[in-house]
DNA sequence: TTGAAAGCGCTAACAC
DNA sequence: GTGTTAGCGCTTTCAA
């Protein structure tokens, strides 16, 4: 049996489920149109006599018709949907980031397919090629390392558009010249790390370790720690080994502890994301420590709930729900002139590299940083 | 031109787009089989000689072959897609319960798309029509309001197959008796505030406040306000008038410092949400008040930053990732008999009311509780 | 076990 | 301005 005897199915229940069933084609005949005016009327409005418009929209509304937006997309052979694939949401980073793509997505008539891939490379390969089968029209994504990613380089090799948040690309690990460029929204995560560095050596602090998860995970982190070593190395200061822990949830009051008991203890630290600063702020807490007034804490993030907590937590901040607005809309414009055009765009960008948007970032240098004790 | 001349357009490109207008017919025509049986290879593979898929299979992978979803969509009248809304992900609880509906729906080869309607009635209406144009198989959500919600009168109306995360139906608003229930994934909000209030109350607590989220905006924060009378009431103690904030994101300082400053302080705060809670510890710490020395606050929600701080947040723990996954498991069962058998089990359930699961809660009753000063 | 053919709901040539 | 018609890529009868 076709999929769709409806009308046969269920009788009784035709006004119990409205819009359910009610195709193009039963407006055009209840408003005596052809279903080429109907369609126009919705997707080219200015091709239809006003009179007639208002005859298809009666009906529409009568019958409470609903498009089907599979039978536009397959024939248009466009979905209007963007594929979103961001590392977690619960790191509020990404889940202030997915407001902003939201936003932005929706009110240019984008609609949205969001996966997580827990920064592993195997999930992303996987999740990319759900959304492709989904035939999203570009992608919106975090990926763990722009740098060296099969992922992306997949999607380069499908002339897939997409655009990177957060991610800065600095250089291609296996260096093809011809390659594309990656398109990217981030902050400039070496600068402002450094930035924030400087803050606090400028608040007389000179031991100053980094506590980062896995650097494998996120070239953001990798990149964030080259700030920090900027900083350092200006300033004649010593570059300590990085603490790279696992997972921002566990207590890691151990690793923290082992630190702070060698004579020469750091003085503040500099977390490469929020939640590992609160984390740490936290172990140190419960070694005895007071923050800010033994230990200084940097954090990376900028994300809301750190200007909640008391102390303030200090921190480089980032604009989140901008990074994803701004991801969004860079990929629109490249939607935009599409097909034919896109190439040539391409090619005629002369050498300059637009292509990484690099957005402010601030410094917010607040109550978890002070003097050393 | 009709949209798809692909050939035409990038012949040289063939081979730098694979999977990128290649059909299903164009794998049969490669396997030397008819689109029938290439099709059948996919979707019943049982139906198919051995020799015959693998021929399939090969031609497949030699072309690079990506099923286009949308036709397969369109054709079995069946997206497989779930519609999801949140109020927001910039509360970790639902970007917690996220987690688990990607796994549970990804698990079982479901697609989802994600809204977000900012506790906002008139936005849930135009997200969840945008959710229902994208035909949507079904639909879990978190509505503002579960008993008086003209999003949930329209989706029983049309039919439409849902299940609600969070929310707590105790009675319809209009009180309709043959309405069907509403299915939902919660844990009891009314007991189990009562519960925490409790332990408060066992801690040696007699004046005890409520801060909460506009009333308005979440049947949950009436729930367990309702749950906080209770547990006052059965101990004679004094209820007090509730704050009601409108968000968690300013400081509330002031509500605070108000409350604080009468000669009959609450010595315990109450807040329905986590968020809320850290709030006002930062808040009540800014007013010189130590916690939970001074005074002590009790959370709702469990979220995983609330064990991450220090003190670790005293809290009425829900399993967010749980009930996301549950809401989804329910769901994908209404919609296995779907169709003729749905309407059947609904008769069938004699008047055993199982559509409201609630998922058992826990109470953390650790740092930010301690007794009165 | 396989093939031929109809059609899901919609849009866009092309004709009038 | 409006109608006719041919598909988008896929699944599924029905017949062989």
């Amino acid at each position: 049996m076709p999929p769709s005897r409806r009308a046969a199915l269920t009788p009784r229940l035709a006004s119990a489920e409205p819009g359910h069933g009610v195709t193009l084609a039963d407006v055009a005949l209840a408003a005596k149109v052809s279903l080429a005016t109907a369609s126009r009327v919705f997707s080219h409005p200015q091709l239809v006599r006003e009179a007639t418009a208002q005859r298809v929209h009666d009906a529409a509304r009568r019958l409470s018709f609903r498009p089907n937006l599979l039978g536009a997309k397959l024939r248009a052979q466009q979905t209007r949907i963007i594929g979103v694939m961001l590392p977690t949401l619960d790191n509020a980073v990404f889940a202030e980031c997915w407001r902003g793509i939201e936003e932005a997505a929706m009110s240019a008539g984008y609609s949205l397919m969001l996966v997580t891939s827990n920064y592993d490379p195997a999930r992303e390969r996987e999740r990319v090629e759900y959304l492709l089968r989904h035939r999203v029209d570009g992608m919106v994504l975090t990926v763990a390392d722009a740098c060296d990613s099969n992922v992306l380089d997949q999607l380069d090799q499908e002339a897939v558009p997409y655009v990177l948040a957060y991610n800065q690309v600095t250089m291609r690990a296996n260096g093809q010249p011809n390659g594309q460029p990656r398109h990217s929204v981030s902050v400039d995560n070496r600068t402002s790390a450094a930035e924030g560095v400087r803050a606090l050596i400028a608040a007389g602090h000179q031991r100053i370790a980094v506590v980062s998860g896995a650097f494998t995970a996120s070239d953001r982190a990798r990149q964030r720690f080259a700030g920090y070593e900027d900083a350092m190395q200006a300033n004649g200061l010593p570059v300590l080994e990085p603490v790279n822990l696992p997972s921002h949830t566990a207590s890691n009051a151990d690793q923290i502890r082992a630190l702070m008991g060698t004579t020469s203890a750091p003085t503040a630290f500099f977390c490469t994301n929020d939640l590992l600063a609160i984390g740490v702020i936290s172990d140190l807490k419960r070694l005895g420590l007071r923050v800010p007034r033994d230990v200084s804490v940097l954090g990376y993030d900028g994300i809301a709930l750190g200007a909640l907590v008391e102390p303030p937590l200090a921190t480089v901040v980032q604009p989140n729900a901008d990074i994803g607005a701004q991801a969004i809309a860079r990929l629109l414009r490249r939607l935009g002139h599409q097909g034919a055009g896109a190439r040539i765009e391409e090619m005629t960008q002369n050498g300059a590299d637009d292509s990484a948007l690099l957005l402010p970032h601030a410094l917010r240098i607040d109550g978890t940083v002070g003097p050393p004790a």
